[in-house]
DNA sequence: GCGTCAAAATATACGTTGTAAATTTATAAT
DNA sequence: ATTATAAATTTACAACGTATATTTTGACGC
């Protein structure tokens, strides 16, 4: 009988694999790295990743799951590690967002790519924007509890996150030049829409 | 002497090619259309796109561009059609927005899209773009005139252009459940922040 | 009208891609 | 040691964007 590959060899395999794609694909972005040159960084012949992934879009998948769990970690971090209101702790939450994003990117870019309709192919993906979007919206809560905010935390959560996303992506299109500058407009943005879900006066 | 091309027979090629290209990238994608396929379209062989556009990138410019002149128009359209308040002719242009993006996902992605870091390659992209943007801002003047809002019309135009934007993104990339239901979290999001640009009560 | 010359169009060809299929290598059980 | 087979590699293929080579075409001087 020959030797068969055991869990753990098949789960390491697949961590150094989606770590290269994750390096070379911040690097390049997603279509500037081929399987030949993902295998070669491994040191293994081009097909061997066949055996450990279905095709080169579920190595995608494992990157954009892996920049979703980064990105949550650095959420809580950020709202761990926050000292002062409860107010002020969101702001820091916002703010690691904000860094995430233009610290990575490509990989900011391939979580929101992922999928596009087909989502259900991989369900692993949505398990990370579910842990994405439950912590984005948690920090929510105490500020709604304490008067702080008014609505339902669910829309509220949604709102900020629409407008740090398509702000950010604007920003990373090139959509904003020189005099619409992003820090300005984020500012501005994020305090009308605070303002909006504030109580009276 | 051999025949050559006029400028209007350029532009005429051109423009089939690029109707061409708006289509098939609508239906399938940008990726999932080939140069092949795209002069196939026109009935000529492979390489005769190449005589009137540089490279594909560049065919995916000219659409870009396209789209976004379409979407221009139908911004000013709406705007021009609308009646009732400021306020009312506003949300017209907000809905306008909306139902582009949801009617054109694949040109509203490709708006988006093109270039990433290197927009100065197309000028003229930049420059449909800029059309876009104050197409976008131009209506809030007279709101802010009004007194309706408060604040720097080019930063609240990039406010509510992000949360769009944004919402829109999370939408199409699948990232809004049944639950997480668009048009709720949009309507809700657009009267907070429109809350927050009000003067007080 | 006819050969001529260059623009326009086409045909061919190349390197690269993702990956299917065929082949080789390596190892656990007999 | 032989054998069976998982794992890895090699080979191969179709499709891609496009560079280069070739053919077609039509306006000009004669």
């Amino acid at each position: 009988m020959p030797r068969t590959l055991t869990a753990e060899e098949i789960e390491d395999f697949r961590d150094r694999l989606t770590d290269a794609a994750t390096r070379l694909f911040a690097e390049k972005g997603r279509d500037a790295v081929s399987m030949r040159e993902l295998a070669g960084e491994l040191g293994v012949s081009p097909m061997t990743p066949y055996r450990y992934f279905k095709d080169k879009d579920e190595i995608l998948a494992a990157v954009c799951i892996r920049a979703f769990d980064r990105f949550s970690d650095a959420l809580e971090t950020a709202r761990a590690n926050a000292t002062g209101s409860a107010m002020e702790r969101s702001s820091a939450v916002g703010n690691a967002y904000i860094a995430f994003a233009f610290a990575n990117p490509h990989a900011y870019r391939l979580m929101f790519d992922m999928a596009w309709g087909q989502e259900h192919k991989y369900p692993d993906v949505k398990r990370a924007t579910d842990r994405a979007r439950k912590t984005m919206t948690a920090h929510l809560t105490p500020l709604i509890k304490q008067g702080v905010l008014i609505g339902d935390p669910q829309l509220i959560g949604h709102a900020y996150w629409a407008l740090l996303h398509g702000a950010i992506e604007l920003k990373l299109a090139g959509k904003l030049t020189a005099e619409q500058d992003f820090d300005a407009i984020i500012t501005d943005a994020l305090t009308a829409l605070t303002r909006g879900y504030s109580p009276k006066d």
